[in-house]
RNA sequence: GCCGCCUUAGCUCAGUCGGUAGAGCGUCUCACUCGUAAUGAGAAGGUCAUCAGUUCGAUUCUGAUAGGCGGCUCCA
């Protein structure tokens, strides 16, 4: 029998895999165990040294403020939280204070050390904690049901208790209590039930740890429950990969959608109109319209027919759809056309109530509806840029991809159950081509299964389809994620979910089949033996919304978009005055081939001009000066500061409007 | 919707321990005409988010409302 300390000498080494089980160090080890090292920088190593700053972090608000009970504290992405019931909300002033006390901990260079208990024990010491207990209570059930189907208890644990982050508490197979140790004195400081591991010693927290902001949150994660004071911090293994995560945090504001629509003159949220109701400004329609306008182009080249409908509607319209039973609380309250009386009070006339809209669905349904359809109609795909209106909560909305407002580039098609594969799957061929074209190229899928307590239509139907997304999902050859239960209600969906230029990933298109509308709107189509069939109608969005693609293309690009989506494609420059009527021919022959192209003649220096263009991300800078206009020539200068200089007016024209064709990004001299 | 924080010029932000405000950038005017990221000078611009309350007096203190930010819950 031997410890990991004893085993793995290297410093680097915080805790070890034994038999696949993660274990402190300090745990013994006979001959026959598999044991692996798992070193700080590994994704376990990571997680523990995030986890044990959670505990620091505990014992540090119990230090100040002995009255805060505890939550949980689990490691999440780049770092940890803990909850606090606490009476009074912390300040950022308690964060500072926090810190300090942190560092007192650390500095202290406490042990972790594990400690079974029974729940018996567990109760008796943490009886002061009401959270810790009811997490016992819950394990305790779990362990009890249990019975005769063979499995352990751990893995049952977790599931009854739902998240990751509550099974970091109890989810293993015994109960434990992790005591900090003063190793001065062997005096128990402070202890948290816990599944562990931990690091052997607070000080390896010590290099690269920060608390970064404060917020509520509901206990358990339901918004029945009471709210919590949660702490959030991130914790690396050195000084160096601390700051460069918090020089990539500053990458990601700094290519905030909401910072660059400002900067560069995009959209604004007027206050006067409303949350979550953004105007586009001439710079942002632009890029808009280029976005709608090859969308269009596409889908008019594989089939799809463009229809409009109204934006309000009568309710029935919602009621036969269902949305007003489903999504009431989600949708704007209606207009309330009054109903009028007589003088004894009789109803003369009879009440209507109008709908904002909030999905395009049923309206495209009343088309399909409206002649008798053949089965040599199908697959009919109806397009719309669709403008939906959804009342979402007060504190969600956020910058442009979370809005009460927008415009959905929607399809609904209808096709027959036997052309269902083939359809999906050359609709996520075409989903994927198009997503490419605006520049997102990396991507994985997500296939969203029934969730059994929400759901219409049979199993066999559910089972097929989604069987039949599964398949085409496979046959794309893309990473397939799987998401049980998060189907809507009324049908299975693929999403695609796409990486951008810093790595985050967005939800963007999604594929989704649908059993209910067909059937509420009670749809047919005559089949070729003359029966009446029922279609299968699949829903699809390219961005999901307009506006939300415009803030994650934003985003992708900082601000910096390719040559054809750029609101100014050319800036001409002159040296000084006499070359701007030069610079005017050349640039009014670019205007004539379609470039969106202006000569700056303002009173500026030269390089406050330059500062001027670069900062507003204009793709190309033409200057111009004395030896230029002689040779007939032009200097590039491009986004990235990069030159090309004297080149010929024809080949620079040309290598413009390629790049706009080509739908190529420019931001240097080496063109990607 | 919930918790916390915030709202001063077009933008970014100072400031007033309660006596109605200031900078930089931007805008406008004038001068300058210059070869790769800020020429100089001058001027205009604010019901200190809105509405109530306390006060002799409120941008400042209280409350409500609206909008925003960070989270939580939600996202057809």
């Amino acid at each position: 029998m031997v410890d990991g300390f004893e085993l793995f000498t290297d410093r680097s080494v915080v805790a070890m895999r034994v038999n696949g089980e993660l274990r402190d160090l300090a745990a013994t080890v006979t001959p026959t165990d598999a044991v692996e090292p798992v070193t700080l920088s590994s994704a376990d190593g990571l997680n523990i040294l995030r986890h044990s700053a959670a505990h620091v972090l505990a014992q540090a608000v119990q230090n100040v403020n002995p009255a805060a009970r505890l939550g949980i504290g689990p490691p999440v992405t780049d770092g940890f939280y803990y909850d606090f019931d606490v009476a009074e909300p912390f300040t950022p002033d308690d964060i500072k204070s926090l810190e300090k006390a942190m560092d007192r901990i650390i500095r202290q260079g406490q042990r972790f050390v594990r400690r079974v208990v029974t729940a018996e024990e567990a109760r008796a010491e943490l009886a002061a904690e009401p959270y810790k207990l009811e997490l016992i209570g819950l394990k305790g059930v779990s362990t009890g049901s249990t019975t005769g189907d063979g499995s352990t208890t751990g893995p049952a644990a977790d599931a009854e208790l739902g998240a990751d982050n509550e099974s970091v508490e109890v989810g293993g197979t015994e109960l434990t209590i992790y005591d900090n140790v003063d190793p001065r004195t062997g005096e128990t400081v402070w202890k948290d039930l816990c599944r562990g591991p931990h690091l052997p010693n607070t000080r390896m927290i010590g290099n690269g740890y920060s608390l970064t902001r404060l917020a509520a949150a509901y206990w358990r994660g339901s918004e029945k429950n009471p709210q919590l004071q949660r702490i959030y911090g991130t914790a690396w293994p050195t000084k160096d990969e601390l700051r460069a995560y918090q020089a990539r945090q500053e990458e990601a504001a700094k290519r905030d959608h909401r910072k660059l629509g400002a900067e560069l003159d995009l959209f604004s949220f007027p206050e006067e109109i409303g949350s979550g109701l953004p105007v586009f400004h001439p710079k942002g329609g632009i890029i808009r319209q280029e976005m709608e306008n090859y969308s269009r182009k596409r889908h008019a080249e594989a089939g799809y027919d463009f229809v409009y409908t109204p934006h309000i509607t009568k309710s029935n319209l919602f009621e036969t759809s269902g949305h007003l039973d489903w999504y009431s609380d989600g949708m704007f309250p209606p207009m309330k056309l009054d109903a009028e009386y007589d003088a004894d009070g009789h109803m003369t006339r009879q009440g209507v109530d109008y709908y904002l809209k909030p999905m395009n669905c049923p309206f495209h349904n009343l088309i399909f509806r409206s002649s008798g359809r053949s089965y040599r109609d199908l697959p009919m795909r109806l397009f719309e840029f669709g403008s939906v209106y959804r009342y979402e909560k007060s504190g969600v909305v956020h910058g442009l991809t979370r809005v009460r407002g927008m415009t959905q580039d929607d399809a609904h098609i209808y096709t027959t159950k036997e052309g269902m594969k083939e359809e999906l799957t050359s609709t996520l061929n075409f989903v994927l081509k198009l997503l490419a074209d605006y520049g997102l190229e990396d991507y994985y899928l997500e296939l969203s299964t029934k969730d059994p307590k929400k759901f219409v239509g049979s199993d066999e139907a559910w089972d097929e389809a989604t069987q039949t997304l599964a398949e085409v999902a496979e046959a794309s050859g893309l990473e397939l994620v799987s998401d049980p239960g998060g189907a809507a209600f009324y049908g299975p969906k693929i999403s695609v979910q796409a990486r951008d230029a810093i790595g985050r990933t967005w939800q963007m298109s999604t594929i989704q089949l649908d059993f209910n509308l067909p059937e509420r709107f009670d749809l047919e189509y005559t089949a070729s033996d003359g029966s009446r069939q029922r279609p299968v109608m699949i829903h699809r969005a390219l961005f999901g919304s307009i506006e939300r693609f415009f803030a994650v293309l934003t985003e992708h690009y900082a601000g910096a978009f390719p040559v054809w989506l750029s609101p100014v494609q050319v800036v001409g420059i002159p040296v000084s005055e006499q070359y701007g009527p030069y610079l005017d021919e050349i640039i009014e022959r670019l205007t004539e081939a379609g470039v969106r192209a202006q000569v700056d003649h303002s009173d500026d220096r030269m390089q406050k001009k330059i500062r001027n263009h670069t900062k507003a991300k204009v793709p190309f800078q033409l200057i111009v000066g004395e030896e230029d206009q002689a040779n007939g020539a032009v200097s590039f200068r491009f986004r990235d500061g990069s030159q090309d200089n004297g080149v010929p007016i024809d080949e620079a024209i040309s290598r413009i409007v390629a790049a706009i064709e080509t739908r190529a990004q420019v931001t240097g001299q080496g063109q990607s």
